[in-house]
DNA sequence: TTACTAAATTGTAATTATTACAATTTTACA
DNA sequence: TGTAAAATTGTAATAATTACAATTTAGTAA
């Protein structure tokens, strides 16, 4: 827990448990989970958390970059920590998101257009390896 | 029009005059509308035009792969007709989304993964370069 | 051209993720 | 330990999208 308080501490934003859970739950658990997914796997033994702390908590932690939105689903958000650069795939059928690990050869040239470039996301989409192997 | 109805025929998609405006909308306007914008604009010459409409007939194109849904915003979807492959630039301040000129030459690379890959996005988000001579 | 069927359109109501807000609590610091 | 600023909480509001039932229309076959 002392690597959470750390990253907060690092970044100038006030240490609080319910930051604290949220960090370490996004570091433990590399599933790309919507902010409903967090509150209520940390609703569980921490029961007094609001999930309007659980979205604020995410968008503090997103002001920082310690942690990033995905919007590959459309229709909801995402969240991960980003480890290195990596793409994003997200299946249709079975919600899933899977890192791919490959890094984007263009970003040099991404800040040629004259645009002050901030994110890079690489998506793609499909039917992942299980769905796949479980047929229609 | 008549080309694209000659689009719609080729998808063995039914002909409706909501389907062309819509169709013809997004090939002429190519500012990565929402479906609200488009209704909105569609709306003036078409009093009669519902907004479930509008939804439906985008359901039905980008089945097809005629259009295609842009989700790099997070909060709402946008539409664009994609003529080859580029990128999509998005900026934070005014909302505006721009065509990025650059192909990805990871393409080859996804399928080896093992997924069924039928989507490629490629998001860059910042602040455009209008916005940044503004300044803040 | 006419009649018929399946599909599309329409308007409204429901849903869902996210945000706004005011009251209360807590953190960081003197 | 006291205080001010910031964070948390719960509820209410918002906004994009979807569900649904009634009506209309497109495509086809007689």
């Amino acid at each position: 827990m002392e690597k959470y308080v750390k990253i907060l501490k690092k970044n100038d934003l006030k240490i609080t448990s319910q930051r604290l859970i949220v960090l370490q739950y996004l570091d433990e658990n590399c599933i790309h989970p919507t902010a409903d997914q967090i509150y209520s796997d940390l609703k569980i033994n921490n029961p007094s958390l609001s999930k309007t702390t659980v979205y604020n908590a995410l968008v503090a932690l997103q002001k920082h970059g310690i942690i990033q939105a995905i919007t590959i689903s459309g229709s909801e958000l995402r969240y991960d920590i980003p480890h290195g650069m990596h793409h994003h795939f997200y299946c249709k059928k079975c919600g899933k998101i899977v890192d791919i690990d490959i890094s984007c050869p263009n970003i040099k040239k991404m800040s040629e257009f004259g645009h002050k470039v901030e994110e890079i996301h690489g998506y793609i989409k499909g039917i992942c390896k299980e769905c796949l192997k479980k047929g229609s």
